[in-house]
DNA sequence: TCCGCTACCTGTAGAGCGGTAGGTTTTGTT
DNA sequence: AACAAAACCTACCGCTCTACAGGTAGCGGA
C-alpha cells in the first residue's frame, strides 16, 4: 500500500506518532506505565517493537508525548472556566473511563521515587491549584459562604475530583462520580452574585 | 510437649515474616508493585530472593501479607469512630509517608485490569464507605447542616482523604494535608448536638 | 535517473524477572 | 544419638523487557 494519498511525509508522521500515543494511552491504562511494554504499544499499530522506537527513541519519550497530548487535550483555550463547567468536565469524564484510568494509574505510580512522570504531575498540580484558586475566587470572591478562602479550597476541589475517579474506577455501580461531585459544589455554597 | 519457651520457631517464624512484609513496604512506596522485585526486598532482610520464596512462595502472596497487614493496622477494634479522630489520623499519615507512599502507589496500579490488588481495594472501599456512613450518622443524626445525607457524604469524605494524599506526596511543602482536611470537615459543618 | 531520507524490518545484546529443583546447614524433639 | 523439619542456599530455566546495530525498500526532490 503506497503511500500517495494526498498527504506528504511530515504529516503521515505526525498522524502515525498520534496513532501510537493514542495506543499508548490504551496500554497504560491497562497495565499502568511499568507494566506497558512497547512491544504491546506497538503491536496495537501493526508496527514492531523496533519499528515503534523509530518514533520514539525510547519508552520515556513515548511517556513525554503521551503527557504533552493530555495538557494538549484540557488546556481550554480561553474558556473562562466556571465552577458549573467543571460539574459538566466530570460528566464527560465519566463517560471517557479510559482516559481517566490512565491518568490514575500514572499519578499512583509517579508517587514512587524516580518515576518519570513525577516532576510533571508535581508542576501540573501546582498549576492545577493556581488555576482553580483563581475560578474559585472569580465565582465567589475573597470568601466563600462556608468562609474558606479560594486558595484553601482549590487542594479539597482537585482531591475531590481524583478521589472520586478512584473509587469510580473501582466500582462504577456504586458511585456516582458525577453526583458525588454535584454534592461537594452544594457543599461549596451558592455564589453570591 | 510442644514448644516450652517463649522463642520457639513458630514465634521466630511470625517474626521473619513480619520483618519481610515490612520491607516489602518499604519497596513497593519505592517502586510500586509492579516495579518492587523479590529480590530487593529479600535484600533488604538480608535474604536471597530464593529464601524469601520459603516464606512467600509466590509475588502475590507476599502482596495479600501486605494488604492484610495494612487491615491489622487500621482496624481499630471497639473504638467508637468519631469524625474529629479522623482529623488526627490525617495527622498521624502526615507523619508516616512511607505508608501513605505504599497505599497510593497501589491504589493507583489496582485500577489496572487484572491486577493482584483490584478486589481488595474494591471490597475496602465499599466497606469504608459503609463505615464512614455509619459515622457521619451518629454524628449528624440523617441529615448534614448543608442537607447531604451521611450515605452522600461518605464518598467525598473518601475521596478528600485519598486526593490530598496525592498532592501531598508528591509536593508536601505545598500542601497542607491536615489543614486541609480539617477546612473539609469545617466545610460539612458543625454537628448539632 | 540518481540520491538521500523516512519508515520500517531482522537480529541480538544484556539485564532482570518470578519461579523450580535440589541440596545443605541449623534447630528442635525424642 | 537419631531423626525430622525448618531455614536457608546455589544453580538454573524460560521468559520478558528496553535498546542498539545494521539492513532494506520505497518515496520525493534535484
Amino acid at each position: 500500500m503506497p503511500y500517495g494519498d494526498g498527504m506528504n511525509a511530515r504529516v503521515r508522521s505526525e498522524e502515525r506518532r498520534a496513532e501510537i500515543v493514542g495506543a499508548a494511552l490504551e496500554v497504560i491504562a491497562e497495565r499502568g506505565y511499568r507494566g506497558a511494554s512497547l512491544a504491546a504499544v506497538a503491536e496495537r499499530v501493526g508496527l514492531t517493537q523496533q519499528g515503534l522506537l523509530h518514533y520514539f527513541p525510547t519508552k520515556d519519550a513515548l511517556l513525554v508525548a503521551v503527557l504533552q497530548e493530555r495538557d494538549r487535550w484540557d488546556a481550554v483555550p480561553d474558556t473562562r472556566w466556571r465552577i458549573d463547567l467543571l460539574a459538566s468536565l466530570v460528566e464527560y469524564n465519566a463517560m471517557r473511563p479510559a482516559i481517566i484510568q490512565t491518568f490514575s494509574a500514572l499519578l499512583g505510580e509517579s508517587v514512587t521515587e524516580g518515576h518519570p512522570a513525577r516532576a510533571y504531575f508535581t508542576e501540573r498540580y501546582a498549576q492545577v491549584r493556581e488555576n482553580m484558586t483563581a475560578v474559585l475566587r472569580a465565582e465567589y470572591g475573597d470568601r466563600l459562604p462556608n468562609g474558606l478562602t479560594p486558595e484553601r479550597t482549590a487542594p479539597l476541589l482537585i482531591a475531590v475530583m481524583d478521589g472520586l475517579q478512584y473509587q469510580w474506577l473501582l466500582d462504577p455501580e456504586s458511585v456516582d462520580m458525577p453526583g458525588a461531585f454535584r454534592d461537594f459544589l452544594r457543599l461549596l455554597g451558592e455564589p453570591v452574585e
